[in-house]
DNA sequence: GATGAATGAGCGTTCATTCAT
DNA sequence: AATGAATGAACGCTCATTCAT
């Protein structure tokens, strides 16, 4: 957490602080970033810098996490039990939304998309990105079972992680393609298929009841 | 590659090296890893280094390398054509090598871990790593699909990449946590099951005919 | 350029690099001058260097070029139209103040002593030192023949080139020896007169009018 | 001088070394010449460098010591005393066949343009290439007095050293240019015309005598 | 005599962080 | 609180020369 002295600092200051930051994170892996290119960015001494950081990777820490709680904050409606929707619709709309704000904030998801390669801050990050979105994902498994969206006898700690993982997967492989129109959305359509039925060919079937599917 | 002069090593000072700086690389990715260390580990002077070595990549890219092409020779006996396996056992056979081979060389798994993780190291690697890989898997679908173990309508593009994050996923997943006997290869059934069926609840189902199915 | 870092310091302390930067320069030429040395004898850290200096050519254009405006500086006024003087008289006064200078700064004549044997340096500078002295040259050239004090049909390309390195040439010889009072002052004489002359014996002469001479 | 060893070698290996020596010091100034580059170029042993050598100065002592010589014997018989030739003319042979020379030896001329910029080395050099140089202007002016071609009282000491690096002058300023056929020629003439009469432009001119020229 | 591996001091440079004012 | 100069260990790498066989 940046200290007090930072808090204190006039709103367009703090700001501009943490743009040049961004854009130092966006452009670098954490340990290529340079606190010197963010100071000269920003304008202000490099000095200050450790009066309102403890290091580098308080303030990386600080910008990360506001990042995942402001998507937190953007998805929790989309899971809210209120709403109607199944275990794979739900999945969709949480894609749309994070991929609209992808492209809405190139910047913040550049940045996550280092931080996710990189096994050493995943694990440092203190209140636990990584363990948090597994968690996420875990309770929407479990929701999903009982809703009867998913089948009884998966292994909700494995595939948790495999959702997660493949969540990260798509991402990457839908950022670094120039999408047209609605390309993205198209792929994660695939993406739910794939999660839903998988790729295997089932033998010709007949559907004899089926009230479980909403 | 190496020089001729780290060929021409008595095997015992060839294998350190390469021991040392297996070591190195295992603990750290690729730009944190430090020549220093693994010369005085090694106990070489440091100017023998750079006798054997263009540089920090090309020993790196040489300990890569053979670690691939090792993998792919322990592996491409279980794509051969003549075993007549669907699909799905194929990848798992192929799996079961892959684990084994980890377990056997923990140093090399850490190594590729990492790289997998660097982008950047990913697209200077010589041989183009990834996309062998990607292209590997096309063939598999292209195949399973020929077959009639796949669905014929899947993406093969999309698909490929995600089956190549998800093997890295899992292995991920296996080698983060402490094995009992036979637990990976639980792991792995269920990430075939997933592949093959994903997730979703079926309607209750008559299976009339099943023919395609080995 | 030097860095603001630099031009920040307290002067003293800014003496003292530059004066240990011009010892070293004046020791070794560009190549061999040694960085660690400034450094050591300077008595700052060697992060600082770095603060103050892009890398050791910036420190060194610095120095070369600062001594090179200050001789402009110095030599300008005698090469002014208002000042009645011939050619070779403006050359005898250029040579003159130039001795002055190195006499004063022998530091700063050894390095561009090693500058000026540098071809790689000299078409790295900059402000281009080589170019703009033979500029310097021609235009006293084409002054020198409008005045009349000059042959007509000099080539004037050829000329420049010579009468710079003739220049250079006896500043070397001076510089090479230990001088007794106006030694060196005889010396540029001898070289005027060669340059006004040649060392050709001329036939039985009658001069019968000599109306451009001043 | 190289060993003995150097000299026991078959010619054929005698020459690849020094034809790839000759190459390498074409190519860099001294200290920037390789001696791994030489090795590899000769395709000898490193070891056997050093048992040929002392060390690379001996090689290229060596090589630069034989090349004034050979020219020396060049140039010789043009200032044998049978000759009836003025001073100035006999400059001009002695230039035309320094050209020469350095046309068909692009790669000696090379190496001495680099040694004549290389104080210390050429204070270094053993037998003085520096000093037999101006010895030999010496004698010729010494010579051009007593034929009555010179001024009785130019100084001899001075007017060799400038003879000396005028001539060095022109050879770079011929040597950095293209030449037409004959075009350096032109610019020895020109250096000679300056030599021997100077820029200075002279009164209007009744020549009475001129018993002495030839 | 030939080989080629071994040596190690030295190079210029980087950078997060601390210190003094 | 703000400044910006100071720090120094560490980095990858070079190279003429020596040594062991």
């Amino acid at each position: 957490m940046p200290k007090e002295t930072f808090f204190n600092l006039p709103e367009k200051k703090r700001r501009r602080i943490i743009k040049s930051a961004e854009e130092e994170f966006a452009a670098y892996p954490f340990r290529q970033a340079s606190v010197a290119r963010i100071i000269k960015r920003s304008g202000i001494a490099s000095g200050s810098f450790y009066q309102y950081f403890r290091d580098k990777f308080d303030l990386y820490e600080y910008i990360t996490e506001s990042f995942f709680d402001m998507k937190l904050r953007r998805l929790a409606p989309l899971i809210s039990a209120e709403r109607d929707r199944s275990f794979f619709d739900t999945f969709k709309d949480l894609y749309a939304e994070s991929l609209k704000l992808a492209r809405e904030n190139p910047r913040l998801e550049a940045i996550s998309g280092h931080l996710y390669r990189d096994k050493e801050l995943l694990s440092r990050q203190l209140y636990g990105i990584e363990s948090r979105a597994l968690g996420f994902y875990r309770e929407m498994l479990k929701r999903g079972i009982r809703q009867g969206d998913l089948k009884k006898d998966i292994d909700i700690e494995f595939t948790s992680y495999i959702l997660f993982k493949l969540g990260a997967s798509v991402n990457e492989y839908i950022m670094e393609r120039t999408s047209l129109k609605n390309w993205d959305m198209k792929i994660v359509d695939r993406m739910i298929d794939f999660m839903e039925d998988g790729i295997g060919k089932k033998g010709d079937i007949i559907t004899v009841v089926n009230k479980n599917r909403r």
